[in-house]
RNA sequence: GCUCAAGUGGCGGAAUUGGUAGACGCGCUGGAUUCAAAAUCCAGUUCUUUCGGGAGUGUGGGUUCGAUUCCCACCUUGAGUACCA
């Protein structure tokens, strides 16, 4: 019997599928163990190799724990709002749900046959309003929170207008807007309605405000800052304005210090907490009031150093910074607002790009120092950023080096104040011990002693107080797009009301276009059916909007975070009991947080941030019962492509005097040279540059990028022949005939120009029409309809019989033509092998290229394996007891695949099975003791063999729930072992001695031996180290 | 610039607490089988060599009996981030 696995996996499949083999049990007495993919979007392209990478890995560490005895949660479904299914819809009128349910049914059909043990009973879908009901529930619990900084946690908003008819909200600490006006209990209780409400949206956990976005007005939409490229649209290059909007945002900034502190408790790679680090970035320091003299303003500023306050020559405002026009004097208004409108016209992008040029504009106005009272003269530059701590900073030039370029570019005194500290030439910003002078009652302390006391002064003056500054911004909540969740809420005399949770969901309402309102509002504009009646508690026709019962719907929808930074609770909760919360007490309560997630590192500050924040507010609610949701991750590397080029001859030319044609001339058939080829022409063109030629005859060898028509005509009694080799002269000559060709061909179609030399294009061509040996398969090419014309009637010049590519490896892409799709693999080698390579290729977590080549390595290996269990005549597995040497393979590679599996080190387990194979081969093994346990150590990494030969062998039920042998390093015990024997280091033989021997004896018999004599050749050893079981070293 | 990661044969990579560098696989070379090819099997494959050996893990130093592994400096590549006060 054949290695049949097309048949082999099919059977597996469905089998899995018919017996629910892998759904998980919200009670069990096993432990329980959940681990998670991250949230695929699927795409209209279908997966390609790079895709189920992570997957693949996560079963493998599924299937194990469920050999080991654990309650597995492995789930899977789709993130199914977004984009693309949007932008299809912009363009062909499909509706996105319909596009949506086609590509998931594709992304559906390559998951299964590539064997994962996924439940699928608990799969979900951003997209369905049954799931979507819930993330509009968790909005509304945001918008009904404020978060209170006494307890550091969020509370309902019920508490807050408690204390705020109590008391007012002087006692409140709260996180809120920054233009929070005092009021008495007695002013709140005077209160309207209305003007409750827009008190309380400044402390609402998500609130609508201004908030500036790069809008275009030709498309009509809002852009993200990749989407656009030097100033205008990527797509259609369409100019971008920076606008005001009024959007729903979260105030992630209140969870700031947790997210940070969170950090600490959870095993991701320190990479990824870095970056977060680096996101939520947090400094110490101070605020510090400047009042501005003449004016009845004060300018506050965040500094990290307030040690350094008698440094401070200067200050610096953003141009936006609202105190600007009203304190510039009246000589220096035209220049300002010159230097403004300039700064305006920069996108955000170019501002921070550009570092190096300095700009600014003094306002002709002066701060009062807080503690000399001198004047301090009042600049704006563009290098303060108006959305980072107050838009305005201190300026100390000796301590700070942009501070300090300024200063020197517009000729500001920069007092020194570090004591023997030479700043003639940059600023110091170190921190160190240097002690502080010039700066009256901070002289002589150290940036450690002056920083609390220079805050305890500004503090008794009332003029600052220490402070903590997170660069974490609240995040923008609204899209301006179609395809996502529409909010639940509608508008009473423009005020946001929610609907009330019992309604939900509202769903998504038909529009005719997918694209914004001619008057530029979002999509959802076009909906004829989208107000809300409060009496029916409906969605109805917009006609019936009459502002007393019936009200306009909310025209944005959510972004594509809003369903991914929930969807781990839902997966929690069975299918069939998913309805009356978006999961049980009991099943969150059982399954907790993720064990292990595994995904790509582009998450690493949105979907990880966020998912982040909304456990936390969960929690702080009472809905969830853990602070973080992602106990284990582990980022997977990327797969690239390794594209295939072949190398198009293209040639210059001169007019010739004869010329009639215009036409720009080509060759009657396109020709390609082979790598080896072009490989030769480059080198020995790099040869000519390098060579001790004049420069002038390296002008008429080689040229540019290409060839001249000089080497053409290069003669065997040239001085230059004589410097090259034979292989040299070879090409030389190889390349005069090609040469020939071309100048013939050119000259026979009469265009009247002269060939003037020649040049190598590389072009990309599908990696399907490539061996493993580099060898193009021409007439596949040429047959190739997606090509089109290109490569029909072209000649490809072969070297020895065959065309080689060249090859590179670059990220995979459709453009590229380095695609490789796991259809075909699995088609051609089956998902077991496809498993196995992408295993094999190298670590889980480094980037590496995919060469479908290599995969006839495992392939082979699991034919081998076959083998070893079935031949022609059926099974060969006997009762035989088993031999020492086929127990020691057995336990050396269970305790290695053990390790490599907990280690997340699967490439070295498949090296570990082929090894095992070798042996069992080799020691003609037939004892079912050992080959029956192999399987399971095999089945996590091709489990549809497993099942089949575990069948075969006799076993009724899956292999899956089969317990993983246990590992007995008895049978790893040695009697002897084959000594390296180094001299000062270098290993020069090896000598097989027993492991009973003392170090003594070791010594004696190494010494002894003639071989070491030969090496020592007289010579006494200084020493000798002997470390029994390891190695013996003679140093001399 | 900063932060992080990584540099080992023709290629992917292995060497888990410092102890035989190059496991395993691809590719390549030779052989067996075959009418032939595919498939399969066997042997070889870091470089160099006067066939004794010598050199060798990005470069240069250091620690050590011994360094791919630890320390210092530098170079290169990749990823992320960026005027953060």
């Amino acid at each position: 019997m054949k290695y049949n696995f097309n048949d082999i996996e099919a059977k597996w499949q469905q089998y899995w599928a018919e017996h629910q083999t892998f759904q998980a049990k919200n009670q069990s007495e096993k432990p329980k163990y959940y681990i998670l993919d991250m949230f695929p979007y699927p795409s209209g392209a279908g997966l390609h190799v790079g895709h189920p990478l992570g997957y693949i890995a996560s079963d493998i560490y599924a299937r194990y724990k469920r050999h080991k005895g654990f309650n597995v949660l492995h789930p899977q479904g789709y993130d199914s709002f977004g984009l693309p299914a949007e932008q299809y819809a912009i363009q062909t009128g499909q509706h996105p749900a319909i596009t949506t349910e086609t590509n998931i049914a594709t992304y559906r059909r390559q998951l299964d046959q590539i064997g994962f043990s996924f439940d699928w009973s608990r799969e979900v879908r951003t997209s369905n309003p049954e799931y979507y009901k819930w993330t509009q529930w968790i909005f509304i619990q945001l918008f009904e929170s404020w978060f209170n900084l006494d307890s550091g946690k969020a509370e309902s908003i019920d508490s807050l207008i408690a204390v705020f008819s109590a008391e007012g909200n002087a006692t409140v600490n709260a996180v809120c807007d920054d233009n929070i006006e005092p009021f008495t209990a007695e002013a709140w209780n005077s209160f309207s309605s209305e003007q409750k409400q827009d008190v309380l949206l400044q402390y609402r956990l998500t609130y609508l405000a201004e908030t500036e976005v790069n809008w275009c007005p030709a498309l009509g939409t809002v852009l993200a800052n990749d989407e656009i490229v030097n100033g205008v649209s990527e797509r259609g290059g369409h100019p971008v304005v920076r606008k005001k909007m009024t959007q729903w945002s979260m105030r992630i900034s209140a969870y700031a210090e947790r997210l940070l502190q969170g950090l600490n408790d959870i095993d991701w790679t320190d990479s990824l907490k870095e970056s977060q680090r680096n996101w939520i970035g947090k400094s110490v320091g101070a605020s510090v009031t400047f009042n501005v003299k003449d004016h009845n303003e004060s300018i506050e500023v965040f500094t990290t150093r307030p040690d350094t306050i008698f440094g401070v020559s200067f200050m610096t405002l953003a141009p936006e910074h609202e105190l600007v026009s009203q304190i510039t004097t009246a000589e220096q208004k035209e220049a300002v607002e010159a230097y403004i409108e300039k700064t305006a016209k920069r996108s955000e992008r170019e501002r921070m790009a550009d570092v190096k040029t300095i700009s600014g504009v003094f306002t002709g106005a002066y701060a009062e120092h807080p503690f000399s009272k001198e004047p301090v003269p009042i600049w704006i530059g563009d290098y303060v950023l108006a959305s980072y701590g107050t838009g305005a900073v201190m300026a100390v030039p000796c301590g700070d080096q942009r501070d300090y370029d300024f200063a020197k570019h517009f000729d500001i005194a920069i007092p020194n104040i570090f004591e023997g500290v030479d700043i003639s030439e940059e600023a110091f910003a170190e921190k160190g011990n240097t002690k502080l002078t010039n700066s009256y009652f901070l002289n002589g302390l150290s940036y450690k002693e002056a920083t609390p006391k220079a805050i305890e002064a500004l503090e008794a003056i009332g003029q600052g107080e220490g402070k903590t500054n997170y660069r974490l911004r609240d995040a923008v909540f609204s899209r301006q797009r179609y395809w996502g969740e529409p909010f639940p809420v509608y508008y009473v005399n423009g005020k946001p009301q929610m609907i009330a949770t019992e309604h939900l969901p509202i769903r998504l309402p038909e529009v005719e276009k997918y694209l914004p309102t001619e008057t530029g509002e979002p999509p959802l504009g076009r909906a004829d059916v989208w107000a809300w009646c409060t009496e029916t508690h409906t969605v109805v026709s917009n006609e019936k909007i009459n502002h007393t019962t019936v009200f306009p719907l909310e025209l944005n929808t959510m972004p594509g975070w809003a369903g991914s930074s929930w969807y781990f609770f839902r997966y929690m909760e069975e299918a069939s009991k998913r309805g009356d919360a978006f999961a049980s007490e009991d099943a969150l309560n059982y399954w907790g947080s993720v064990d292990l997630y595994i995904g790509g590192s582009e998450h690493a500050t949105g979907h990880l941030l966020y998912s982040r924040f909304w456990v936390k507010f969960l929690k702080d609610r009472g809905f969830v019962n853990i602070e973080e949701p992602f106990k284990k991750l582990i980022n997977q590397g990327m797969i690239l492509g390794t594209s295939a080029f072949v190398y198009r001859v293209d040639f210059s030319h001169h007019t010739s005097t004869t010329s009639k044609e215009s036409k720009e001339p080509s060759l009657s058939k396109s020709l390609y040279v082979s790598y080896d080829s072009v490989k030769k022409f480059e080198d020995l063109y790099n040869f000519i540059l390098s060579s001790k030629i004049s420069a002038e005859d390296k002008k008429t060898f080689g040229m540019g990028n290409g060839f001249n028509k000089g080497l053409a005509s290069v003669i065997e009694d040239t001085v230059f022949f004589d410097i090259l080799n034979d292989e040299q002269k070879e090409t030389v000559i190889a390349f005069q005939e090609l040469y020939k060709i071309i100048e013939k061909d050119i000259y026979n179609q009469n265009f009247g120009v002269v060939v003037e030399g020649l040049k190598f294009s590389p072009i990309h061509v599908k990696v399907q029409y490539v061996n493993a040996s580099d060898e193009l398969d021409i007439e596949g090419l040429k047959t190739d309809g997606e090509f089109g014309e290109d490569f029909k009637d072209a000649e490809f010049i072969l070297e020895d019989g065959v065309y080689k590519v060249g090859r590179e490896v670059e990220k995979m892409s459709k453009s590229k033509y380095n695609v490789v799709n796991p259809d075909q693999i699995c088609a051609e080698y089956g998902a077991d092998s496809l498993r196995l390579y992408e295993m094999f290729l190298g670590p889980l977590e480094q980037a590496k290229p995919w060469n479908t080549a290599g995969i006839t390595g495992v392939h082979g290996f699991l034919k081998k394996l076959w083998k070893l269990y079935i031949d022609e005549d059926g099974l060969v597995v006997t009762d035989a007891e088993p031999t020492k040497d086929n127990l020691k393979t057995l336990h050396k590679t269970i305790k290695k695949v053990q390790e490599d599996i907990e280690n997340f080190s699967f490439n070295t387990s498949v090296s570990t099975f082929m090894i095992a194979v070798n042996e069992f081969n080799a020691q003609k093994c037939e004892s079912k003791a050992v080959l029956e346990p192999f399987l399971i150590l095999l089945s996590p990494y091709a489990p549809h063999i497993a099942e089949e030969l575990w069948s075969q062998l006799g076993n009724s039920a899956s292999i899956s729930e089969a317990p993983f042998p246990v590992f007995d390093a008895s049978h790893l015990v040695e009697s002897s072992k084959v000594y390296p024997i180094s001299f000062n280091g270098k290993m020069r033989f090896t000598l097989e001695l027993s492991l009973d021997l003392t170090k003594d004896e070791l010594e004696e018999i190494v010494m002894s031996h003639e071989k070491t004599q030969e090496q020592l050749q007289g010579r006494t050893p200084k020493k000798v180290i002997v470390v029994p079981g390891k190695i013996i070293n003679i140093v001399g």
